[in-house]
RNA sequence: UCCAGCGUAGCUCAACCGGUAGAGCAUCCGGCUGUUAACCGGAGGGUCACAGGUUCGAGUCCUGUCGCUGGAGCCA
């Protein structure tokens, strides 16, 4: 296996040669310091000038920032070094001199650090958040795969508007008008009727002029959606993906949170059971707090915050008003003004995560429910036959991937919680 | 779309009431045997976003345009 890094203990007091990038280098006459990164780690390496051949002490010394290239020397632990080893160099090998390198170890804006994204990536805050946003979405299919649920991926090009065409991507698709996929979840009701329990994952567009720290244009969304589900088993399925992925990054992640300054303790409370409130205690909750809202609004940026800020959790907000919500919702039995559906709001100001709910699964319901709504119901009709032949209760939600990586990560912004974001109007790099 | 703030060196920022354009980092040259965003000395580097106006004189004041940032609205 290669020497890498993250795995360097175990070749102390032996010779070992890492490739990888210029991190920083500092000189001290004699003695020359390189920064390396490897895309693992970070480890320094020491030049002693009558130790090593003159061109590698010169090369020390004249190489840049993320130059690329190979060192060999021996493994030692150090007690100074922040990661606990250090090199002690006997070569350098030079493979790409940099250019003079952007992003110096200095502060940036970040309306430069978006323009340079992709080198913006190599440095340690990001590299801690691409690896965070890994473990998050492994831990999430770990988890579901190994709860019987089948992958099954929904397309990206759809026929017609799921809710209203405001919001969706144009695209042609020879000569006929189609769209990039705002959700999954219609086609995964039908893949539930074949395998009971699914999920897709992939991403989703929204061409909403929306300019705020929690939207992004292009976000990857998890959907699962289960037969036989009612929402109070929905609620609870969404609880236990949560809060096994947050103990998942606990428990794997720890370093990459250090990184980022991450105040862990108000990750560690992350467990189920999560609070449940339905809509009208939460106006209540509101109100009490001194919002002005009323039974019927919808909650803002501001009451998301308010509501999160109450719990040592996410808190599932049920029974939302129907009108405020998505046609294909089932109506509360007891209230029909009443969807069954529900948000999780994150902790600490991040806002909703997860929003499901049982789907309605009564024909003449859903057929005036497009009606109501002004859908083309030529479009529908495929998804009308769930209805028809063996209709089912079933539930199911979706979970915004940023989002959650921006709320376990503890970033204040959801553009650093994927790798290249589509923020509005802004499409490069 | 609306509101607010900001556009000065490659980057991050200063420049007081309108009076000669400045620092740190980066780059280049030199010094230092343990540095941790190393440090010390030196050098080069400017269409002060763009256009117009006021003034003896504008980076600074006024108008417009463009761009960026934050927020609102919008938002399964």
């Amino acid at each position: 296996m290669d020497t890498v890094i993250e795995r360097i203990g175990a070749s102390v007091g032996k010779e070992a040669t890492l490739s990888g990038w210029v991190y920083n280098k500092r000189s001290s006459g004699k003695v020359r310091f390189v920064i390396l990164r490897d895309g693992t780690g970070v480890i320094q390496c020491v030049f002693l000038k009558n130790q090593v051949p003159e061109a590698a002490f010169d090369l020390a010394d004249s190489v840049t920032q993320e130059s690329s290239v190979e060192i060999t020397g021996i493994v030692r632990e150090e007690k100074r070094a922040p990661g606990g080893y250090e090199l002690t160099a006997t070569n350098l090998k030079l493979i790409h001199l940099a250019e003079p390198y952007p992003i110096t170890p200095k502060e940036h804006g970040i309306e430069f650090l978006m323009e340079h994204r992709h080198l913006w990536l190599r440095s340690a805050r990001q590299h801690a958040v691409l690896r965070i946003r890994s473990e998050i979405v492994k831990a999430m299919r770990d988890y579901l795969d190994d709860n019987d649920f089948v992958l099954a991926d929904t397309p990206i090009l759809t026929p017609a508007a799921g809710e209203g065409t405001t919001t969706l991507f144009p695209v042609d698709y020879y000569g006929e008008q189609v769209y990039l996929a705002q959700t999954g979840q219609l086609y995964n009701e039908a893949i539930a009727a074949s395998v009971r329990k699914t999920y897709c994952f992939g991403p989703t567009f929204r061409a909403e002029k929306s300019k705020t720290r929690r939207h992004l244009m292009e976000f990857w969304m998890l959907e699962p959606e289960v037969a036989f589900l009612d929402l109070a088993g929905d609620m609870t399925l969404a609880e236990e993906l949560v809060a096994y992925t947050v103990q998942r990054v606990l428990a794997k992640r720890r370093a990459e949170l250090a990184t980022l300054e991450r105040d862990t303790a108000r990750l560690e409370t992350v467990k189920v059971p999560f609070p449940r409130i339905s809509y009208h205690e939460a106006i209540k909750l509101l109100q009490d707090k001194g919002k002005e809202i009323k039974p019927g609004d919808d909650f803002g940026g501001d009451e998301e915050t308010l509501l999160g800020e109450a719990f040592d959790r996410p808190v599932m907000i049920h029974h939302y008003p129907a009108a405020i919500k998505a046609f294909y919702m089932k109506r509360d039995a007891g209230d029909p003004t009443l969807a069954l559906a529900f948000d999780m709001i994150a902790s600490e100001g991040y806002g909703e995560i997860v929003g499901g709910s049982q789907r309605e699964d009564d024909l003449k319901e859903m057929q005036k429910r497009i009606e109501e709504n002004k859908l083309p119901p030529q479009a529908f009709e495929w998804y009308l036959d769930v209805r028809r032949f063996g209709s089912f209760p079933h539930s199911g939600f979706g979970l915004g991937v940023e989002r959650t990586v921006a709320w376990i990560c503890g970033l204040k912004h959801i553009r650093e919680t994927i790798p290249f974001p589509r923020m509005l109007e802004k499409v490069y790099p």
